[in-house]
DNA sequence: GTGAAAGCGCTAACAT
DNA sequence: ATGTTAGCGCTTTCAC
């Protein structure tokens, strides 16, 4: 591979010309930057990121750390990051803690090896109940999960008044009965959870909560169970896409007509949730507004590493389908 | 930061001695490896990445370049990869080329200046219409995309058997016009297509087929066009998940009943694709095992970079369910 | 078993 | 406008 010394050979001038047409820097001739550039192009030279890393000592790199890449919730939102990346020209590491805290660990002690610029996390739980900016060499941006008193930039949707509307939205078709499926082990699924406390609390209803791991396999094994469980809820609801995949599939195979027998609700407007029959009735996130606030958000701290604290706070969208409303078909 | 040389100071060795102990050489008395690793921890010393990359010309980093990262079948492989390299302690650096070549083109200049140690990608077809590994300064596996005469690396799916048993089974059920979705910009949409054009050749029927770009949107518009032409045809093959998604929503806003008025298969046995009424007939792909095969064979390429060439060919797996078999109910 | 020192490729301060 | 050179933090001869 060439060198920066072999341009500056090939072009007769030094090292430090090449480098300042490299940099696009001023205080060079024209003359000079044709010759720089033809030495370029014709030793097909590329400078050497980490000779240029170990100088400039950062890598002009984000760090992306989700926390299940098989969510569509997270791709979403890894793309929107990433389309705002490559057209500011920075490269970004995704990587996929897949719901453990360990995994989470090593990714972000990654980043700090990496000394990426910045970094956008949806944390773990237990990570997220110690969490400090200033434990961190670089900024972090929270997404998805965050506590109200967490004291770090995030981007996360309404979560108890997203919950609290869904609920509300089957109380209002004359459920009494609603059970919640939620992940007991984020922050996220916690908060949904005390605004569907809040909405039967409101309405006089008691609470029927059932907590899981936040995957399709544990959401069926679960719903099973609930089924099997004598009477039956008037309604479930899901506090995440992928849960509401594994809460229909046992439904499904509860053989349960929905929603003659029983209602259901989740959240995520995924393409699936409008195929079946019926329609699920969902409370939609937007989700790539998501991911483009969030690497905003993170390219500005970078920009001005003082500035306040932020939060950008979206609202989800409630979407009702065929699933909760009795006289509808989808 | 602390430096190797304030490791050194702390255990009173030399940088020589960190270094080996760092990399867990021999020839250093249990004695300096205790002072060291004490210094160590007491400094919370790390690494420098970049000038250990700087020093040992190459990055010990993976790359994984797909080419839509909304698409579950590639998450699914991302996710395997993934896997296999934390197990491995390998850092891997996952790109979203999104169909596009000069995307596609940035992020492989991207690998070479990041000196990565090897990359898994499913390229798009101009790149691949001229690939040769050895225009690379890094191994490659190609995955899911690949031509029989490609000279790299590569797992795919047997395309063509997979598409010849799909259309098949479509024959066999009574089908006779037969219409093919199929993404024509890639490689693997071409193969399938190639299986499709044998079964119905085979059998003596007319081949109906409609190219489009691989995505949702372009599914359902090229649909709804083919579904508004005049009389419909028997069946509608999709020769992707993400087609197949399209598809079906096509079909449920023409308002046709399936598999009564018009049958529907496709490939990917995504999890939606058995909550429809009715379930959708899929050739099933063993995503996560392409995914493991592609690393593995990176790993050993790189681990022995003149091995003979090596290509994997995995088996689909037909599914058939409700929307092609008419006594069936999902 | 241990240490001194060269040098990986680059940028930037300083000199001309 | 251009060149010289120190040094970023690390690994690895080579000498002791």
């Amino acid at each position: 591979m060439a060198r920066i010394l072999d341009v500056a050979r090939a072009a007769g001038v030094s090292v430090a010309s090449v480098s300042r047409v490299l940099q696009g820097q001023a205080g060079v001739s024209e003359e000079t930057r044709k010759r720089v550039q033809d030495a370029i192009e014709a030793l097909d030279y590329r400078p050497d990121l980490a000779a240029r890393r170990l100088r400039a000592r950062r890598a002009d790199t984000l760090g992306l750390i989700v926390s299940d890449i098989r969510n569509p919730f997270f791709t979403e939102i890894s793309r929107a990051v990433e389309d705002v990346a490559y057209r500011n020209g920075l490269r970004v590491m995704l990587c996929n803690a897949d719901e453990d805290p360990e995994k989470e660990a090593f990714y972000l002690e990654m980043m700090r090896d990496e000394k990426v610029s910045g970094v956008i996390l949806s944390p773990t739980l237990p990570l997220l109940g110690h969490f400090k900016p200033a434990d961190y060499s670089f900024p972090i941006v929270l997404v998805d999960r965050c506590e109200r008193d967490t004291e770090a930039d995030a981007v996360v949707l309404d979560n108890a008044d997203a919950a609290l509307r869904l609920s509300e939205h089957l109380i209002a078709q004359g459920c009494r009965r609603i059970a919640f499926l939620y992940g007991a082990s984020s922050a996220t699924g916690r908060q949904r959870h005390d605004g569907y406390l809040a909405a039967m609390r409101a309405a006089g209803l008691m609470p029927e909560v059932e907590p899981l791991q936040p995957n399709v396999e544990r959401a069926r094994v679960v719903t099973s169970t609930l089924l099997a469980r004598g009477e039956l809820p008037d309604a479930i609801v899901a506090r995440s896409g992928l849960i509401l995949l594994g809460l229909l599939e046992s439904v499904r195979a509860a053989g349960l007509a929905v929603p003659g027998q029983i209602r259901i609700a989740g959240f995520d407007d995924m393409p699936w949730t409008r195929l079946v029959t019926p329609a699920i009735t969902v409370l939609a996130q937007p989700t790539y507004e998501i991911g483009r606030s969030a690497i905003e958000l993170l390219l500005q701290r970078i920009a001005n590493p003082d500035q306040a604290q932020r939060r950008v706070v979206l609202r989800g969208e409630l979407i009702a389908r065929g699933s909760t409303v009795a006289g509808e078909q989808a």
